[in-house]
RNA sequence: GGCGCCAUAGCCAAGUGGUAAGGCAGAGGUCUGCAAAACCUUUAUCCCCGGUUCAAAUCCGGGUGGUGCCUCCA
């Protein structure tokens, strides 16, 4: 397996710590309002990784974190007169559902950063004691130029940067790029008591805080948003590796941007949607596929057009379950010779599957290799075929893709009898040329869901 | 000012040296009471110029256009 790592711009091949197992850190949203579309990206791309690599055999130990105080959240809680607490804790399960609306696993660990005060103390004491850090004034900053190594992943030099230019001067600071690990209490903010006074922690160090707790030193893969790279995660290595002494992630990957035409979302520019709006408007499964189809490193445009397109090409891979779930209950239950055949073109869908996703979770291919599965299926199925057959073209796609989180067959507990009965009436009204009375079924049919197919050995019907 | 990335059909998007995957949309056809679904056929020489090579969308140089980071951000 080949994974590209942000530290050293290229592919690598992918060699984990543990045997058979994967540790990966992804870092969360800020809990200060709906997620918005580009939330979503990391959050299908993460968890298309990780369902790849349990396809693959190993268990996967996957933290994803709730950032649940930070200067956003207690603005917003200021706007509405509440506190941050309930902002939060009301955005985190927000978050939850559009997680689960997502299809995306439950992570192993959620941890917040409210529930980790000691171990950020501790941390931020020992870059203390190892000379990283300092404390003035109820502040705590580190000292970026202490460690050497500060730029690395983001292949910045830090005598190139504009320091100053575009944050505020803060003359307490020993050197402008020095970030805060913790910030003295103001009046109306959050507070925790700390050896430099009551206060909260700056934003980069409890990433540090639980990967350590959840993963140790050293993890596998630290995963997160292309705007992330600088300064979150080059913090996140200096805080890291100064005060374990060890190398933080082995490998970094960043999803690109959602823009929206062509532009990079922003609050100012008031051009981005939340995620619950857009799965309002089309749906959960289409984002996902939407996000799917295109590689998660390049940058990709969010358009109406390009959801429905999405949609369209799900209801192609559903409308194929349905015929293949048709032939699977069906077809022949003897064999009617060419078994073997079907199973060696199966395998040979699932090896470019496997190929494309091997080769840096690239699912844009993958998906193209589910496709061509796809139109095999459809073509198989329409000629007689045994169950055996259909039941293993069935179990391939639906594994496919459920790797990528598409469920293909959504169970229903409908009663099949009355479908049937239905559709037995519908053919009486066919038969005597009753097309109103027909076509009145069929609607109400489609309404419950069901798929109809007349051809001309009868009815065949699906769920959609 | 410093450091990056991108440019493939109407739209989206794979493909990093051997003569262009896939999806959506469109056109024609098969099937059909109609429809839906499905299947078949059909739509590109890869931004421009120059170079390397037997061979380049793919490598190198230059240009044009777009965009990102250097501030909180997924």
């Amino acid at each position: 397996m080949r994974i590209y790592n942000t530290m050293s711009r290229k592919k690598e091949d992918f060699l984990q710590l543990a045997e058979n197992a994967v540790s990966m850190y992804v870092c969360g949203p800020t809990v200060y309002d709906l997620m918005h579309i580009g939330n979503a990206r990391p959050m299908a791309v993460f968890d298309t990784v990780r369902r790849y690599f349990i396809y693959k055999g190993y268990n996967v130990n996957y933290v994803q974190n709730f950032t649940d105080v930070d200067d956003k959240i207690i603005n917003r809680a200021n706007e509405l007169g509440v506190t941050a607490e309930s902002v939060a804790e009301a955005n985190i399960k927000e978050a939850v559902a559009d997680t689960r609306g997502l299809n995306c696993l439950e992570p192993t660990t959620a941890p917040r950063v409210t529930r980790e005060m000691d171990g950020i103390i501790e941390m931020i004491r020992t870059l203390i004691d190892k000379g990283h850090a300092y404390a003035i004034n109820g502040s705590v900053y580190y000292s970026t130029r202490s460690f050497e190594r500060y730029g690395r992943l983001s292949g910045k030099d830090i005598n190139d940067l504009n320091a100053g230019a575009r944050v505020e001067i803060n003359d307490e600071k020993h050197d402008a790029m020095d970030f805060v690990l913790w910030k003295p209490y103001k009046p109306g903010e959050p507070k925790w008591d700390s050896p430099w006074g009551p206060g909260r922690p700056g934003w980069h160090i409890e990433c540090s805080v639980m990967a350590k707790k959840y993963l140790g030193d050293t993890f596998d893969i630290h995963a997160g948003g292309e705007d992330l790279i600088f300064p979150h995660h080059e913090n996140e290595i200096a805080q890291s590796e100064a005060a374990n002494g060890k190398t933080f992630a082995r490998y970094w990957t960043h999803v690109g941007y959602i823009n929206i035409n062509n532009e990079k979302m922003s609050k100012s520019l008031g051009n981005f949607f939340t995620l619950r709006e857009v799965a309002e408007a089309f749906s959960y499964e289409a984002v996902r596929f939407f996000i799917l189809s295109a590689h998660y490193r390049s940058p990709i445009n969010f358009d109406g057009e390009l959801l429905k397109a999405a949609k369209r090409g799900l209801e192609r891979l559903k409308n194929s379950a349905g015929l293949i779930k048709y032939a699977a209950e069906n077809g022949s239950e003897t064999a009617l010779g060419g078994e073997d055949a079907v199973d060696r073109e199966i395998a040979e869908f699932v090896r470019r599957f496997e190929e494309s996703m091997d080769d840096d979770f690239n699912t844009a291919n993958a998906i193209s290799a589910i496709f061509d599965l796809v139109t095999y299926a459809n073509t198989q199925v329409s000629k007689p075929i045994s169950k055996a057959s259909a039941a293993s073209i069935l179990n391939t796609l639906t594994k496919l893709c459920g790797v990528l989180g598409v469920e293909l067959i959504k169970e229903t507990q409908a009663d099949t009898s009355e479908i049937e009965d239905l559709i037995a009436k519908r053919q009486e009204a066919r038969k005597s040329k009753d097309f109103q009375t027909a076509d009145a079924i069929r609607k109400s049919l489609a309404d419950m869901g069901v798929l109809l197919e007349d051809r001309p050995d009868g009815v065949r019907w699906s769920f959609k």
